[in-house]
RNA sequence: GGUGGGGUUCCCGAGUGGCCAAAGGGAGCAGACUGUAAAUCUGCCGGCGUAGCCUACGGAGGUUCAAAUCCUCCCCCCACCA
């Protein structure tokens, strides 16, 4: 059987690690506890972290302790690691809730029953320091020499550095050596740009403890773009059903290049190399069944079966996808025929109705407005489809408003109740991809 | 604390009295082409019932017919010195 440590590697999550042969030696000796920081500077993660998630979900999986720390301690210092400028500053209030929801969100990754997971906040043991002692202990093993010539810090030396985030990476370390002490954890894994500081972290355990601690790095996930993964022109794209719904959640991953695709299925789903590897073969619309299948098991990691089978009714139905083959990706769960209508779907399928209609905005009005017409671009703007009337106005006169697949030619067209077809609700589409329900009283 | 350099629209960055809602680039949006991809081309890209008006160039005042641009005070950032 593989070691965690080799699935990992083949599915590209490994970057850098301090010293491979030490490391494949402590897999092969049983279970293994490792580490991932998590900073709690939102109450929701996002697509940015998934990466760990996995990797931890992975360990898990395979056998291992899995340790997820949130920083409620270190999060109120702020980590100025490969960052321009340094962070706002949260109070200690919302870091404290921010680590709570984190842990609730963590839990959907990784079991955390009976001591199989541990989730950690390193507030309780940062937050109890004493300085003096702390400078003696674990200060005199710091070199600021060696610690101003860290890449990590490089940006900021040019353009400045507070002296409270210089102790970051000292605190980082310290957490490694107390999880090293208390736990048995012998191995943090983390983002590249943390590479910095988990190596001070082994060297503090070396130096105080005398024993090998380890430390393996995940590459920075940019789209083949170059973007940070996660960011759409709404913003970031969140692991929370609230900040991004499940379906736009799914919409991020369908619409992700091709490029990514194989790289994605690796990182993102739990789906066998093998069914992964055909994806070099596919052409054209079968490569858009793949990003349906990415994009269907991602949500369903991180939203549920449920959700995913919404987000996937509604997609199909917006966009008129062919579904995905048969034989392609056969582990996963995704439906493979077209999705009965939503008025026939009753019965046939888990999802409801209601779960379809959800996954698309919506804006309500009553008859009474809809008799006397309503104004579309106003409309647009009150329900959050545009920014502004000015906005919709130039989409009108660029031709990227439709009503129900029919292009809106002039900006003082209303909507009547014609538009409805006897139905109560109507589709208005921006572009190709956003989409808004109006529905009627 | 001293000296010097800065703070411009989402970001970078021009602009030193009217021609500035502010060059250029990036990001973003839309149209065409496609496969809900990429690349490319085209248009848009502060708000408003599109007329002109309002809001904007770190903040508050002032000079002027007119200020992002000049003056005063304040706040913040950076570099060097202490």
């Amino acid at each position: 059987m593989k070691t965690a440590y080799e699935v990992l590697k083949e599915r590209g999550f490994i970057e850098q690690v301090t010293e491979e042969a030490l490391i494949k030696k402590l897999f092969a000796s049983g279970q293994v506890t490792c580490y991932i920081g998590f900073d709690p500077t939102a109450t929701s993660l996002h697509i940015g972290s998934l990466v760990p998630i996995m990797a931890l979900a992975h360990m898990q999986k395979n056998g291992n302790k899995p340790i997820a720390l949130v920083g409620g301690g270190t999060g109120l210092i702020g980590d100025p690691s490969g960052k321009t400028e340094m962070r706002q500053v949260l109070t200690r209030d919302q870091i404290d809730f921010n680590a709570q929801c984190l842990g609730k969100q963590l839990s959907q990754y990784l079991d955390f029953s009976d001591g199989k997971a541990l989730l950690l906040n390193n507030a309780d043991w940062l937050t109890k320091i004493n300085y003096i002692e702390f400078l003696r202990d674990v200060g005199r093993h710091f070199s600021v020499n060696k610690m101003l010539a860290a890449e990590s810090y490089k940006i900021r030396m040019e353009k400045g550095l507070n002296f409270i985030e210089f102790n970051y990476m000292i605190l980082q370390a310290y957490d490694f050596f107390y999880l090293f002490q208390n736990h048995g954890c012998a191995l943090q894994m983390g983002g590249n740009d943390q590479w910095g500081n988990m190596l001070a972290g082994t060297e503090l355990i070396r130096k105080i403890a005398a024993k090998d601690a380890h430390a393996v790095t995940f590459p920075l996930i940019t789209t083949s773009l170059g973007q940070k993964m996660g960011k759409t022109e709404k913003g970031t794209v969140w692991l929370d059903g609230n900040l991004t719904k499940p379906y736009e959640y799914y919409q991020y991953w369908v619409n992700c290049d091709d490029a990514d695709l194989e790289r994605f299925l690796k990182l993102f789903t739990y789906l066998p190399l093998n069914e992964i590897s055909i994806v070099k073969k596919l052409t054209d619309a079968q490569l858009n069944m793949a990003k349906a299948v990415l994009a269907f098991e991602a949500t369903r990691i991180t939203h549920g079966e449920q959700e995913a089978q919404a987000a996937w009714r509604a997609s199909m139905e917006a966009f008129h996808s062919r579904p995905v083959d048969a034989d392609m990706f056969p582990s996963s769960t995704i439906p493979r025929g077209m999705p009965a209508s939503i008025s026939e779907s009753v019965g046939v399928t888990a999802t409801s109705d209601a779960d379809v209609i959800k996954a698309i905005p919506h804006y309500k009005i009553s008859r009474k407005e809809m008799d006397a017409g309503i104004q579309i671009c106003a409309t647009c703007a009150k329900a959050g489809l545009t920014q502004s009337i000015s906005e919709t106005r130039r989409l009108i006169e660029q031709g990227g408003i439709y009503i129900n697949d029919r292009q809106v030619k002039s900006v003082d067209e209303k909507i009547t109740i014609a538009d409805f077809n006897n139905s109560d609700e109507l589709r208005v589409r921006k572009g190709k991809k956003k989409y808004l329900i109006i529905k009627m009283d």
